[in-house]
Order: C-alpha cells, then sequence, then structure tokens
DNA sequence: AGCACGCCGACT
DNA sequence: GTCGGCGTGCTC
C-alpha cells in the first residue's frame, strides 16, 4: 500500500486535488481493511525452517510492516506472530514489538509477502494491543503528515497519539470495576470473618455496586473483598468511564445572539455547503463576532449529529474561552488543553474517535484528534505563530487542518483579523471563500495609529514625553493604559561609555539582556546567565550603562512617574509562575485604572475593555529585518495591539513610536490598516517570486565543528544542485548560508533554502535531500533537520 | 532517538 | 585493578 501523497499542486484547495484525495483516501482505507493474513500456518521458527527459509525464494511469507517510534524514516518486517487479533492482521492495529535491546509500540502500516530481508533476520511481533485499528482518518493524516513534512511516519504516528496510547496502554475507554452484592442463603461461612461479614453488609446497602476506592475508603483492604468474590457473595462488575452523553431535547444550552448583516451574510455563504470541502478565510477585525459564527456553524452541524474541530492559539485556549463554547451548547464540549493527565487525554481522543464529543476544542497538536463524524474544521486567529510546531516534525496545524478538510470533504473556517498572507492570498484568487466582518458592535471605527517620531527625542524609559503626556490624561480619566514593548529585561544592551565595549553572549552571536530582578546578565538565545561585571572588563572603566528599554526598566520608569497607580508587567519572567497571568487579567478586568506594561503575550486575544491607550514603545522590529516574513508579522502584531485599544464603549487612541516616521509600509498600516497594507505587500511578494508565490523548504545543520558543518552542507548544496539540473527540477537551491545568529550554544548554524513554483517539485527536492542525508556517512555527525514552508529563518 | 559496545583516565 | 567518559554503530 503505498503511501498518500501530499497535496500536489500549487494550491491545497482546488477541486481536483480534492478529488484525488478522495480517490487516495478510497485506496488507502480499501488497503487498510480489506487485505488480513491468515493467522498461523506459517509460523514455523525452529532452526530448521530458518535454515529452510533461507533457501526459498523470497515472497513466501508473510510480513508485518511497522512504524516505531524512531527518527529512521523506513518502516521495521516481522512476523505475526500467533494468536492473529479477532479482526485478523490490520493496518492500524498497535503491536509490541521487540526492538533492537527493548521493547517499543509500534503500529502496522502495511501487510506484504516477503521481505527485502531474508526470514531468519526478522523478528515475530511480541503482542497486539488493540481490538481494531486506530481511526483510519489518524492513519491517514499521520502518512499525509509524515510525507509532506519529510519525517518519520513512527515518530509521526507517535506524536500524534495520546501519551496512554504510546506507552501501550488499551484504546478502550477507562474503566472502572464496581463490587456488587450477591443475594445468597448461606452466610454461614462468614461467621469466623466478621471483617468480611461488615463488608457484605455495606455492600448489601449499594445494590447498584461501589467502586474499589469507596471501598477502602471505608476501611476495607482488597484482600476481604477477593475472599468474599472467592466465597460467591460479591461479582465484579467493569463499565466504562465515558464522557458525559448528549442529554436529549435542545442543542442549546443558551440561545444564540443576534447576527448584524455581515455576520449574516457570512454565515449564509456557510450555509450553502455544509457537506462538502468548502475552505473560507472570515476575516473580521477584532470585535466583529467572528466568535459567533463558529458558535452557529458548529450549531447547524451539531444538529446533524455532526462533530467540529475547533483549533485555537496556544494562549488563546484559557478558561473562558472554554465556558464561552461550553455555555452555549447542551453536546458534549471537550477540549484537549496541557492541565489534562495522560488517561484524561486519552478519554477525549476516545470521546472523539467515537463520536460522543460533538466539540472538540484544542491548541495545535488536536489536529491529530480523530473525528468519527467531521463535520467542520475551524482555526482561529489562524495567522498565529504557535500554529506551527519548531523543532521535531516540523508541522503547521493549519496547513494540516486544509488537507484534512479536504480529505473529509467538510467545511473549513479560518477565522482571522489579520490572515496570514497564505491565506488571503486564496481568498483573494477565489481558491477560498472570502468571508469578511467589518463592523465592530461599539459602532467606534478601529482605532487609527498614530506615528510618533523617536528621533532627535529625549526618552524616558523609551517613552517620549508625548507619550507619557497621554498616558497621564489616560489615567486622569479612569481608563487603563496598556504599552507594549517586545523585549523583556531591563535594557536590551550593556555598553561601556569609554570604550565602546559591549556585554556579549560567550556562547552566541548576541548581545546579552541585562535583568534587575535578579540583577544579572542573561542570553535570550541559549539559558546562559552572568553576574553583572563592577567595572568594564576591556579597559575598566567604571562607566557601564544600560542601552535601551526592556519591559522592566519602563515599568520602573512608569512607576516612578505615576507612583500611586498599580503597575502590572506582563511577561514571560513575570508570569513564570502559573496562573499569575490569569489572575492579573481578572484583577485589570475589574477596571480600576492602571498600567500594563508588556510583550506580545498582552498584544492577543485578551478582553481588556477599559483599554483606551495603547503605547507601542517601537514598532521597527520589522520594518528592515533579513526575514521576508517579518513585516507581515510586525504588522499583524501592531495591528492586534491596536485592537485591545477601545474594545468596549470608550474609543481608544494607539500612539507608535517609530524611528522610521516616513516609512511607506508603516505609513500604509497607519492610514488603512492591515487589510490594504496586506495587499500591497502580497504584490511585492508576487514580484519577488516569495512565499505564497512559491514553496520553500529550509534545511538547517548545525554543529559544535564549523567546518564540518560546511563542508557537508557545501556537499549536499552540489550534490542538490547536480540532481535538480540532471533530473530538469524547476526548484532553486540557495546557499549554503549562515543562519542569521550563526553561532548559538557553541554551535554553529546553516541553511540551505529550496524554493519551487510548485508544492510538488518542492517535495522532490527536499525528499531527495533527506534520503541523501540520511545515506551520507558524514551527516551523522551533524545534526540537520528540514523545514518544510518555515515561518521564520531564525 | 535509545542503547549497546568499545577503548582510555582518576579512584575505591 | 574498576567506574565511567562519550565516539561509532545498529535497530526488521
Amino acid at each position: 500500500m503505498p503511501p498518500p501523497d501530499p497535496l500536489p499542486g500549487t494550491a491545497y484547495g482546488c477541486e481536483k486535488t480534492a478529488n484525488r484525495l478522495a480517490a487516495q483516501s478510497y485506496r488507502f482505507e480499501a488497503a487498510a481493511h480489506s487485505s488480513k493474513l491468515n493467522a498461523g500456518g506459517q509460523l514455523s521458527d525452529s532452526a530448521s525452517s530458518q535454515t529452510f527459509t533461507e533457501e526459498l525464494p523470497q515472497g513466501s511469507f508473510q510480513v508485518l510492516k511497522v512504524a516505531l517510534p524512531s527518527p529512521l524514516r523506513r518502516l521495521f518486517d516481522y512476523l505475526p506472530a500467533h494468536p492473529a487479533p479477532p479482526c485478523g492482521w490490520q493496518a492500524g492495529l498497535r503491536v509490541r514489538v521487540p526492538f533492537g535491546r527493548r521493547e517499543v509500540v509500534g503500529v502496522i502500516v502495511a501487510l506484504t509477502t516477503g521481505s527485502e530481508l531474508p526470514r531468519s533476520k526478522l523478528r515475530a511481533i511480541s503482542d497486539v494491543l488493540d481490538d481494531a485499528p486506530l481511526p483510519s482518518d489518524w492513519q491517514w493524516l499521520c502518512h499525509f503528515t509524515a510525507r509532506y513534512y519529510q519525517h518519520s511516519l513512527g515518530d509521526t504516528m507517535q506524536l500524534a497519539m495520546p501519551a496512554r496510547l504510546r506507552q501501550g496502554h488499551s484504546m478502550a475507554g477507562r474503566t472502572q470495576t464496581l463490587w456488587l452484592p450477591l443475594e445468597t442463603h448461606d452466610e454461614s461461612s462468614l461467621q469466623r470473618a466478621p471483617k468480611q461479614a461488615e463488608l457484605y453488609a455495606l455492600l448489601r446497602q449499594h445494590p447498584h455496586g461501589l467502586a474499589g476506592r469507596a471501598i477502602s475508603a471505608h476501611g476495607f483492604t482488597r484482600d476481604q473483598l477477593l475472599a468474599l468474590q472467592k466465597k460467591g457473595f460479591v461479582r465484579a462488575e467493569e463499565i466504562i468511564l465515558t464522557a458525559p452523553k448528549a442529554s436529549s431535547g435542545s442543542l442549546l444550552a443558551s440561545p444564540s445572539l443576534p447576527l448584524n448583516r455581515e455576520q449574516a451574510a457570512a454565515l449564509a455563504v456557510l450555509h450553502e455547503k455544509l457537506d462538502s470541502y468548502h475552505p473560507c478565510l472570515l476575516e473580521g477585525v477584532t470585535g466583529s463576532g467572528k466568535t459567533e459564527i463558529y458558535l452557529q456553524l458548529i450549531e447547524a452541524l451539531a444538529a446533524k449529529g455532526k462533530q467540529s474541530l475547533v483549533l485555537v492559539p496556544e494562549i488563546g485556549l484559557t478558561p473562558q474561552t472554554l465556558a464561552r463554547f461550553r455555555s452555549r451548547f447542551r453536546v458534549p464540549v471537550v477540549a484537549l488543553h496541557s492541565g489534562l493527565t495522560d488517561p484524561e487525554r486519552l478519554d477525549v481522543w476516545e470521546a472523539a474517535a467515537n463520536g460522543r464529543a460533538l466539540v472538540i476544542i484544542g491548541t495545535r497538536s488536536a489536529i491529530f484528534t480523530p473525528l468519527a463524524n467531521p463535520g467542520a474544521i475551524i482555526v482561529d486567529e489562524e495567522h498565529d505563530g504557535s500554529y506551527k510546531q519548531h523543532d521535531g516534525l516540523r508541522y503547521h496545524a493549519r496547513d494540516l487542518a486544509v488537507a484534512r478538510a479536504n480529505y473529509h470533504n467538510i467545511p473549513l473556517l479560518l477565522g482571522s483579523a489579520t490572515p496570514s498572507f497564505e491565506s488571503l492570498q486564496q481568498a483573494l484568487s477565489g481558491t477560498y471563500r472570502h468571508l469578511r466582518l467589518t463592523q465592530r458592535p461599539s459602532r467606534h471605527p478601529p482605532a487609527k495609529l498614530e506615528l510618533i517620531d523617536l528621533r532627535h527625542q529625549r526618552r524616558q524609559g523609551g517613552l517620549l514625553p508625548g507619550a507619557i503626556k497621554a498616558i497621564q490624561s489616560t489615567l486622569n480619566a479612569g481608563k487603563q493604559v496598556l504599552v507594549f514593548i517586545n523585549r523583556r529585561g531591563f535594557a536590551p544592551t550593556l555598553a561601556c561609555h569609554s570604550c565602546g565595549w559591549i556585554a556579549e553572549c560567550h556562547q552566541c552571536d548576541s548581545r546579552m539582556t541585562l535583568h534587575r530582578q535578579p540583577p544579572l546578565l542573561a542570553c535570550h538565545h541559549c539559558d546562559s546567565r552572568r553576574a553583572l561585571p563592577d567595572a568594564c572588563p576591556k579597559c575598566g572603566s567604571g562607566d557601564l550603562r544600560a542601552l535601551g528599554s526592556g519591559t522592566e526598566r519602563t515599568e520602573e520608569t512608569l512607576q516612578g512617574l505615576f507612583p500611586n497607580v498599580t503597575v502590572h508587567r506582563i511577561d514571560r519572567d513575570s508570569t513564570r509562575k502559573k496562573e499569575s497571568f490569569e489572575q492579573i487579567l481578572k484583577e485589570i478586568q475589574r477596571g480600576e485604572p492602571c498600567l500594563l506594561v508588556g510583550t506580545q503575550m498582552l498584544a492577543k486575544g485578551h478582553h481588556l475593555p477599559h483599554v483606551t491607550l495603547v503605547v507601542v514603545v517601537n514598532a521597527d522590529g520589522g520594518l528592515y529585518a533579513a526575514d521576508f516574513r517579518a513585516l507581515e508579522h510586525s504588522a499583524q502584531l501592531l495591528e492586534q495591539v491596536a485592537g485591545r485599544a477601545g474594545r468596549a464603549a470608550h474609543p481608544g487612541r494607539v500612539l507608535v513610536q517609530t524611528l522610521h516616521p516616513d516609512d511607506p509600509h508603516l505609513g500604509q498600516l497607519a492610514e488603512h490598516g492591515y487589510s490594504v497594507l496586506a495587499r500591497s505587500l502580497l504584490e511585492e511578494r508576487r514580484v519577488a517570486k516569495l512565499p505564497p508565490f512559491c514553496f520553500m523548504a529550509l534545511l538547517r545543520l548545525e554543529s559544535p565543528k564549523e567546518d564540518e558543518v560546511l563542508a557537508l552542507a557545501q556537499q549536499a548544496a552540489q550534490a542538490l544542485r547536480q540532481w535538480l539540473t540532471e533530473a530538469c527540477i524547476p526548484v532553486r537551491c540557495l546557499g549554503p548560508v549562515p543562519a542569521p545568529m550563526e553561532r548559538r550554544q557553541n554551535r554553529y548554524h546553516l541553511h540551505i533554502m529550496l524554493a519551487a513554483d510548485k508544492r510538488s517539485h518542492r517535495h522532490a527536492a527536499a525528499n531527495w535531500l533527506v534520503q541523501w542525508l540520511e545515506a551520507n556517512r558524514e551527516a551523522r555527525k551533524v545534526r540537520w533537520s528540514i523545514d518544510i514552508d518555515p515561518q521564520t529563518l531564525a
């Protein structure tokens, strides 16, 4: 059974692709379910038969191809051990197999006759862990993901299944043993066992049974219980603990909200095609009511008994979000969040796989949740960077959502106030339906960005006098202010004012950030820390100064300027303790005038109804960066930050400090907003043949030895170029070039970039490169990884 | 990735 | 004399 091809062509969503995928999935399922091996018959493991089979031609014995938790991009052959499971040998069954000197859990992927290896080299399955194969949609997604991202299938499957399954536990819903009393006429055998008699009496009071835990809570031991069972006084019954069943009656626990004209129109478009692949981009400004559309789409599907899978960004899965979904529906809403225990996670998975859970909400990895009756996939804030995994299997959950909706032939709803250029381009070209929401219920137009010039002006804690004045008057009016800085710590640089020395990290090509609480120098690219020097290590001068501002410094300055106002600092350092962030948010939402100083964490999604002024300390981060996506991400962030201003009843102001007030892009963003800037930047991308007008793959290579990485990277690039030329595959290959920060944690990083007009060409090149590296002996000394559709060049 | 084997330094 | 450092090699 060949694994399915990754999506071909330039777009995910064309009809042809949908049909082709549907055909592939059909073939895949047919292969998975029809070819069963006979149990028994073929199994003979004596020494003589091994000698015998070696002389036989290949192809005379049956083999299970198993995907194992290993980075090796291949399958391993095993002999089917008896007894075969009741369903026969099938793709998708988990098995325990001997692998090297240990036992691991793998998944049967195919059944074949014969192996490349002689039969004597093959080992036998030691255990079958499932009664039925893992869900076929899940199997399909794993195959697709592994192939598309050039990753080991076995590793992919391990990542895509809950930890409990990975560890070899049973797939069945969790069970609990209930102990029930049996009627008996002869209690004489309990006369000399007073404790047992007492326990029996207790159980008689509970004719529906008691759980083991309840029994031990009454002070009885397991031995006493088992003794009673042996004597025939009680019996055990296994019950499955499942997610709550849908209650009968109305679907909704609370009524839908009325829609405005735009919302109603968007929902009407969604209703046109509820039963087929229907990708839609919902572009709606902050506060325009995207969530209500999600809820009503989910409602329409739930009414037909269909499930909705909702992906949210990492910081978006808050108790409030969940509450909003749970309070609307009477159907089971399950969430996959970091607080779940492993058994709970398995419960959710199982409830989704069996169709009991109708709404499944989760972050990136929830895309791997199987669905028995898929109805729709919704990706909220689809532009959010947290959908892309940045190590190991570098998948993009939004892109997998597209592929998956296509496979299931169901609607896909991508929602954002600041769509990614990938999705926006699909919408503008008509591949996706483009739904727009421009009205805010508050009737206030979204706050305009006011650019203020940072040049030639004194600033305190990074803030210009004008900004400080605006903060003052906002606080005077009893409102809240959000000050947004993209740098943690006290100051981004420590420099000597006499000789110009700058504190640099010893392990990276980076400067160290000055922290004040506790006072030290820290590198934000590795975990190294150093004590503050008293004097310049180079010239001995004591005139060391902090340059620039981070969150700590701005917090300190603001607290000094406004001693009677609470200043909340919100960044990774201040919210390290669990729940402190939630607590601060709660306090902020009470509405007392206060100052919020924070990083990105504050920019996204949080409801801050009392904030009417937003100050961006420095907007220049993305303007002239080497990474071609920096401007896109910067614009998204600015728009999101601006969306925090005046969300409720009050109009807001957004002050943006910049060294480049004349920058045309910044000007366009300030004047016309994200959506206009995005369209003009898209044209620039088209001209430059950059994503989304090409498809990229990035090979990263790293090693402590600079010469070794360089040698390998040059060899790899040269070999690839030669192959591309010979095979006539139009893929551009750039590099090797040093990574943006070449030395990190004393390792040297190089990049090779591939770019192609077609996904299929990019795939062919990336595939060839990976195979070349896997086959190459020198490549083993160097750590390398391939990133398909890289989001950042760092 | 694990987990072995294997061949050279400081310690009971 | 051993415990243990991480270089190389393999896993059906």
